[in-house]
DNA sequence: TATGAATGAGCGTTCATTCAT
DNA sequence: TATGAATGAACGCTCATTCAT
């Protein structure tokens, strides 16, 4: 199938991929550059580009790991019973797509509205949501005359909706849970 | 105030503006450089940045301009009676906003979720959004157990998100117009 | 005849050289900037050069001024009996004048070596210096078949030299002081 | 060491310098900017920056080999019998050294008064200078009493001085060649 | 696969000085 | 005298990406 990868192969981009997290633990996301990843993993440049098509590739990877890790503790948890419960749920995950400016630009760039072809880590993982939304929708006490699917859609713009605004300075008020708990009353209980 | 603005300096500004006007209705936007905008304008590049801040304060002006030419049309249609109809005066609008990559990035950045402490042109258009939308909202025959705003602040993160999903290339289908329509039926009627 | 200066012009050079020595103290001459200057003297830019040729006039004038101070220091003391006693009498000065590497190359440009036209203050600092040493020169115990002036021309070339050499991060050693006898009793003892 | 440096480094390193050269022959060193150099050589400005950390780098390469040029000449004549003699040998890098207020005032930045950490070409030339005036001192018929690299410390003193003098419109007088025979003669021969 | 020099194209900066009012 | 907007002219930088070896 794809690609019989080698020791080598999969050891380079493995050391990549840590040097890449390191740097990133150390700076936060906004300073990772390719430069100190390929410098800290003793490779050349050009060894970067023939791992990734490009740095965001590896952005992409991490983050999307990231998400999925938070993704997994939502799934495990219950069905909510009420909004409130939702948002509980989904907040650990939702703190994390919001902890960072950088990281927040990424994830809406890598959702689904990329310029890309493929789905990469970021957009699966929307769709993950999507799946997980859905399935609490559908079973929950919430309204049923609209698609569950079209539910879990809203509920995604609504919550990057407040993400936004709780970047801006201007309007970081109020919180972004309870700005959200507004909406998804209105959109859930109809 | 600030500064008593003189005539020469409002001058300086209205050519700088203009010569911009000028390079992005030939060229486009992504296609404005501060070199030629000086070049155009006949002045020196320093006078540039004498004032605005940095190119992006010049775009956030030239495209909060245009969009609020637009929503100067938005303003002058009689309230809309269904979601169609709301939708459909929107639509040029949302058309502006999402006719291209360049433009719709900038004005997000902008929209209020910037990291500039000042509010730019382009997130006083979304402040008149919202205005706008809660009048009709207000007085038309939408759902009324909702705060007129929040029902608003719902439309926006709406289509932000149409418009994000029209960007990509996997998700064009359905066309912006219609998934709008799914979204906006189920938020308004409820 | 030159002018007969108004009150009011007084009073803004004034202000103006008030100024700029309140930044000097401050932040070093090297961080003296008009704009600066103006601000704190609560005059528009302009002003400043109706009442200075260009900024280094200014630094000229304050910087000769120091100078001068230094040398009234310089020219109470007796005259030495000593290479060694030469060079602790004009220590003083040679340390402000070396202090700073702005000002050590701002006092070079106007040594004499620049391409102005007029003296101004620092150069005839360094006639009076010349001058100083020329007295000393010719009344101590210091050879006599050579003319004083050129003598003391040669001290001048000498601690200009260590000081040069100060600021050289190789060639910090021998401090300015212990090279500087060595070659003055070369020069004034041979 | 630091790199082992590939030939296609040294080849655009070398039409840099090439380029930078041509320029400066067709119109003077201050006339040579870092835009023509990369355009005459046919690469990036970027790449300019990678070889050198600023212009000032590539003038002091250029510069300095002159330098360096000039004192093969001085280096290969006879060792001095005289005063005069040793002046004449040393004119034409002096008369090179001071041809061009832009040139001097470089050399003078470099000449190990520098702000730099590092000896750069021209700091070297002026080690090269105190070698060479060291031997000749050593062998020659000139006083004895004081070491020979002191006495060629000295002399250089002297001709700075001298060359800074020659730039003063007020000091022009006597020439720089007459000034300098004076002062040295009274070093030289005490 | 790996290398690393080269690319690119424009941005923002500097700030003493000028000049029309 | 005073004003302050405008000037100028190049510098240094950015840094993900490409490509010949």
């Amino acid at each position: 199938m794809s690609k019989p990868l080698q020791k080598r192969t999969l050891a380079t981009r493995a050391k990549l991929i840590a040097s890449a997290e390191k740097i990133i633990s150390a700076k936060g996301y906004a300073a990772m550059r390719v430069e100190d990843v390929v410098a800290q993993a003793g490779v050349a440049k050009g060894t970067f580009f023939a791992h990734f098509p490009d740095k965001d590739a590896l952005m992409d990877l991490i983050v999307g790991a990231e998400m999925d890790k938070q993704l997994d503790q939502v799934a495990a948890k219950a069905p909510p019973q009420t909004v409130d419960e939702l948002i509980e749920h989904i907040m650990p995950f939702l703190n994390f797509v919001s902890h960072d400016r950088y990281t927040f630009d990424l994830i809406i760039r890598h959702s689904g509205a990329g310029a890309k072809e493929e789905f990469g880590p970021i957009a699966l993982t929307f769709e993950r949501q999507i799946k997980i939304l859905t399935t609490w929708l559908a079973t929950g006490p919430f309204r049923k005359d609209v698609d569950p699917q079209v539910l879990a859609e809203g509920i995604q713009a609504f919550y990057v909706q407040c993400m936004a605004m709780h970047f801006c300075s201007i309007n970081k008020e109020p919180p972004m849970q309870i700005r959200l708990t507004t909406y998804l009353k209105a959109w859930l209980l109809a």
